[in-house]
DNA sequence: TTATGTTGTAAGTGCTTACTTACTACACAG
DNA sequence: CTGTGTAGTAAGTAAGCACTTACAACATAA
């Protein structure tokens, strides 16, 4: 059945992210796939090509173009809240490609880099985007767009590590929305026109 | 001698963040060191204490202090860039003790929760006040200050990773003092007062 | 000279690891 | 009923791991 090599592959994601490609042993993956060791080296011949079969299965297909695509009915500033909204809502989906990401990006330097292109690369390209139609249209202030998604995007990502990743206590009592509000606030008054 | 304590220490920071703590052997950190693996036993009775005092010896003392207090004397432009700097180059010098807090947040969640606190939480308290210490001037407008301070070291730390921990490419080409002014005039302009 | 502290050398412990081989059990399609 | 594919069981391999023991070499200090 197809479905023993995706139990295996579930049970490598978890196994790789929660204690890194070398403290996770083939062993434990089969254990909690729920089949032999045997039986997985049928399926992967070595446990560096299960882990790089792990990373490609799971590697996130962007759907942010319908999210950028939505933003241009919105305001300015509902459009800010809502791909802030859709980011962090991708990246708390993503928490165990995102851990992968973090320990293994020294070994796997190379497929850690295609992980962060497929996560976030795609947005900050929608992004920019999205930022110069507004700037062509007169309704923001000139500005490297590509600078500002990154800018922008670089905030949240830095509050999902301190908060998810390090869980870092004095950002889990913080209300969520509100530091939210502060941010878009921040960023919304800061590519404003001058006027 | 004392010394070969420190080699120790130094070979561990260098092996740990390479390679992780199950991925570093007490063979390597050995001969990284010069010394024997009999020695290495002799200074740390085993593997894993001998990480927890790395971590420790490193724990970087936080000097930020002296930087918030030069920021006062300068223009609030200016002072953002001078703390954007220091906090960057501040990253550059952990690199290798920041690469251990990604990859072994996990293991060591607690002792690592404690590295972050040491780099960056003492600064975003120091730079909330100076924040505060500008709106009672009335210089800036009104903002909570804690997560102004979160949001401006955010988009320093997330540009940091994708720059120097995860080496993506796109980066990598971008002149960091280019990219600085842009981030430097979203903040300043999202902070200034609406006149 | 004698005592002490620091290191290297050599060997070995018991355990775990990735990965293999050989055989058996069972479901299902022709 | 027979062949085929998928799985488990049992056992084992060679290598590497953290960590230990015993002894010898050397410098320094009393």
């Amino acid at each position: 059945m197809e479905s023993t090599r995706v139990q295996i592959l579930q049970a490598g994601l978890e196994l790789f992210s929660e204690l890194g490609y070398v403290g996770a042993t083939t062993r434990g993956i089969a254990r909690r796939a729920g089949i032999t060791e045997v039986t997985l080296f049928r399926y992967f011949p070595t446990k560096e090509k299960l882990f790089e079969e792990v990373v490609n299965a799971y590697l996130p297909t962007p759907g942010f173009s319908e999210i950028i695509f939505k933003a241009k009915d919105l305001a300015y500033r509902d459009a800010l809240a809502m791909i802030a909204g859709a980011f962090m809502e991708g990246l708390r989906t993503e928490k165990k490609l995102i851990q992968i990401m973090y320990s293994e990006s020294q070994r796997y330097a190379d497929l850690m880099a295609r992980v962060y292109m497929a996560l976030v690369d795609n947005l900050i390209s929608l992004l920019a985007a999205y930022f110069e139609g507004l700037q062509h249209d007169g309704l923001i202030r000139k500005f490297n767009a590509r600078a500002g998604a990154t800018a922008f995007l670089g905030m949240w990502s830095a509050l999902y590590e301190a908060k998810y990743l390090l869980q870092i206590s004095g950002f889990s009592e913080i209300d969520e929305t509100e530091i939210a509000k502060e941010y878009i606030d921040i960023f919304f008054t800061g590519t404003q026109k001058t006027s």
